[in-house]
DNA sequence: ATTTATTAATTCCTAAAAATCATTAATCTT
DNA sequence: AAGATTAATGATTTTTAGGAATTAATAAAT
């Protein structure tokens, strides 16, 4: 008795027990007569009993294939089920996503990547980690999130980064503010500025002393705060001025701020997403992937 | 997207999701690696996205893999626990048959089937319906039991019979009574006794009727009972004689009573087993039928 | 850095399984 | 008794699955 009964000879069995006739159901099965005979056959050879009576004219359940059937019904229709349930998912129209958002998207582009996301696809269920780049990372390599929408930084072999944004460094000052009225500056032009920085250990600011060198350690060191959002509204009052990732910006269009580009050098970070290498993401992640890029890569300035 | 999905294809990505190798999968399957390299394909294919991710060089389980994973483990399990278990039926291992036994068999032969049939099947349930012969008949027909042991009078058309046992009609008679010394009689050597009779619409009482004719309406007529138990009560006090198939007498052989075998003519009822038609006896059906027949068959006088 | 070993994928080929078409056998209906 | 209907069967074709050998990729060892 090798165990050769596939699905289809279950189902076979199922349709025919429903119908009680082989040519209704081979009808119903899109094959023929003769082959659901057969099919049957073969099913009734590896169980090695009859589950059908039947004579040239009418076909019935056997006493075996009553205690059959409810099985061959659950085994067939949880099939199914599970088949369409993964279905749904393939196509975008059941699951999960989860990923995460370094604070500068979240604060900015992640509620028109959300807005985007939903309308498309209702009906997935969507969990985001607001996190810093480095922790955004870490969760893409633990498995907590599928993607993350962050800074790549030094990154990890393992993970696999596309960069979308080339965040450049701006000087945000009060409107108020004499370099308010300048088109753009430089390093040097700002270099007695009073500076309002982020932490020594922020990855910003990483960034900033790695591509000035020297000249960082010359800029103002007596204001330092914890957030974007803090260097922001001491800059709105006219407390000082700050360079930024120009993303930053976006955050709060409620202050009297103004933007300068500044340049030698001009200093920026690369922003985009980070996935898992060689690791498929499920179809609802790769769908947030793509809005994501769309949104990310058509944001100007 | 043809859902050509088998079990084995199921089957191999729960195989290769727990092993985490194709090679070892393989082995486990008893393919080629290359085969079951093929059957995931396919399987993914069917489905629309991949379930793992692999490299040359390992192989894990995608994001969409993890989801199919439990509903692919409780598929293969359920389709394994399912069919073992109308293996186990088809085994006569466990199960229950339910069929009809009239009165005489059942104070006869019944214990001694049941006793060999439960030796052989100790894990079948048993449902014994005490019927009378034409209850029993009707019970096949309506599906309660799936066989009979019984007499099948005029029978159906839907029904099948096989004879088993010729039982043919003895007199008996209190051991004191003259006739008790004879070796064999005749319907017209006692015709003259006191016959204890069935009631009328007793199905044995009307054998006699048809088989004797004439010879019957002569019978004494004064003292009817219902079963064949209260004839040999009545006969074993020396009341009277009775005609009876001689099977009955094996029920009662506490009493002092005498069998007398009686001719001219030889009056008997055919005694086997009734079954449905064209419909197939479950195995543990077809089994106690085996047993039924071998005793009904071995059973002498 | 180069070689070796390991692993999944692929190619080519063969074997087996399943399907179809046409026909047959049985039996129900008229 | 004839015709219609239904499942089974035989012969053939088509499809699918499998195996052996090879390839491609990459991790481990030297």
């Amino acid at each position: 008795m090798i165990r050769d009964i596939t699905l289809d000879d279950i189902t076979a069995f199922v349709v025919v027990a429903r119908l009680g006739s082989f040519a209704m159901a081979a009808d119903e099965l899109l094959v023929t007569q003769s082959a659901l005979s057969r099919r049957i056959k073969k099913l009734e050879n590896s169980l090695g009993a009859a589950v059908l009576d039947r004579t040239t004219r009418s076909v019935s359940v056997s006493t075996l294939g009553l205690e059959f059937l409810p099985k061959a019904i659950r085994i067939v229709e949880d099939f199914n089920r599970s088949v369409d349930d993964i279905n749904e998912i393939v196509k975008v129209r059941r699951g999960i996503v989860s990923f995460s958002c370094n604070m500068t998207i979240s604060d900015t582009l992640l509620p028109e990547i959300l807005e985007k996301f939903k309308d498309a696809h209702p009906n997935i269920r969507v969990r985001v980690h607001e996190d810093s780049s480095p922790q955004a990372l870490e969760k893409v390599l633990n498995g907590q999130s599928e993607l993350a929408l962050a800074q790549f930084g030094e990154g990890h072999p393992e993970l696999e980064f596309e960069a979308l944004i080339n965040d450049q460094f701006v000087i945000v000052c009060h409107k108020s503010h004499p370099l308010a009225q300048s088109k753009s500056t430089t390093w040097a032009e700002v270099q007695n500025e009073r500076f309002i920085l982020l932490r020594t250990e922020s990855g910003t600011r990483k960034i900033l002393q790695r591509n000035l060198g020297d000249r960082y350690d010359q800029l103002s060191n007596d204001l330092q705060v914890g957030h974007f959002h803090s260097q922001l509204g001491l800059v709105g009052r006219g407390i000082g001025i700050a360079a930024i990732p120009s993303l930053v910006r976006l955050s709060r269009k409620d202050l009297d701020i103004a933007t300068v580009p500044i340049s030698k050098p001009v200093v920026s970070r690369q922003l985009g997403i980070v996935t898992y290498r060689g690791r498929t993401l499920s179809p609802a992640a790769k769908k947030l992937r793509e809005v994501a890029a769309s949104i990310m890569s058509g944001f100007e300035k």
